[in-house]
DNA sequence: AATTAAAACTTGCATATGCAAATATTGCAG
DNA sequence: CTGCAATATTTGCATATGCAAGTTTTAATT
């Protein structure tokens, strides 16, 4: 009744796009109960944080930075405009732009950071930060070998 | 100038947040490149999955089985009534529905499972299974974790 | 039976996300 | 100087996502 003992048994695996989501969800919904409090989402955290430690930066650099599209950046940053904690400025390329950050800014970035370092040890605790170092290593070692893919990485 | 050999020393953890985001998205995309062709987003196939596998259901159980919001559901599932892969029916209780899967939306399931499994390998080939393995295995036992926390979970 | 509370969805609101196409500018070839 | 390819961003379009509030029904209370 056992299966053959042979390593060519094909495991099972489900869907790793599902799985995924799924757990950024439960992650997000944690990070923006504490997050939130300052009145930023997640997300908009970790962009207003990007623009601090990379800014003045053009928008296309950025996006490449946070792997994420341009087209999304020049949306997600709208809030963050709105809010008065980050300006769009004309670049010195009469087509590109410079996004810097304002005093404001700065000073709101602080205070989530420290909402955002709540809800990290939060993480690290329900998870055990062994478990939270092994998930780092293996996103980042994913991300790094899916893009390789994405670009022409017939060399290595 | 080495720091001192004390069990003590915080390590310094990057945001679990922003890294399963970024990861997230790069897997999306890939996953959308071959399940796309079929007409349906990674997204909508997983949701279609469900149906096929658990309806004829009510919309409350499969968004507590998906682990997503309510609201969530009701407006994912549009496209795929629209698609005519999905219908509404009336529930027995006057104010329940149930999710019922169509013979079109299971020829189509079928179709993007085809898609989905090209996906995957190429996942599990990229990544090497056993990174797979693992990464799964993580992000199952992190849910789980995080699900207890979002309950009353003082037992155990 | 009238009131209230509880349950199950759906809507309003505000982002988040990316692809394809449109815009605006620059830099180059002729 | 013209015209065209290349670059940098933004828009149009279509989802994905969740919280709070609203709607419809049921169930429970008095």
């Amino acid at each position: 009744m056992e299966p053959p003992v042979k390593s060519e048994v094909v495991k099972p695996v489900g869907c790793t796009n599902l799985k995924l989501r799924q757990l950024m969800r439960s992650v997000a919904r944690h990070y923006d109960l504490e997050v939130g409090k300052t009145g930023l989402r997640g997300t908009q955290y970790s962009l207003l944080s990007y623009v601090c430690k990379l800014g003045p930066i053009r928008p296309g650099e950025l996006a490449r930075a946070m792997k994420i599209d341009p087209s999304t950046l020049t949306r997600n940053l709208q809030p963050l405009v709105a809010g008065g904690w980050v300006e769009l400025a004309a670049g010195s390329d009469g087509r590109s732009r410079l996004i810097t950050v304002t005093p404001a800014g700065r000073d709101k970035r602080s205070e989530a950071q420290r909402r955002w370092k709540v809800a990290q040890d939060g993480i690290n605790q329900i998870l055990g930060l062994e478990r939270v170092l092994a998930l780092h290593a293996l996103i980042d070692d994913s991300m790094q070998r899916l893009a390789l893919q994405h670009t022409g990485e017939t060399d290595a």
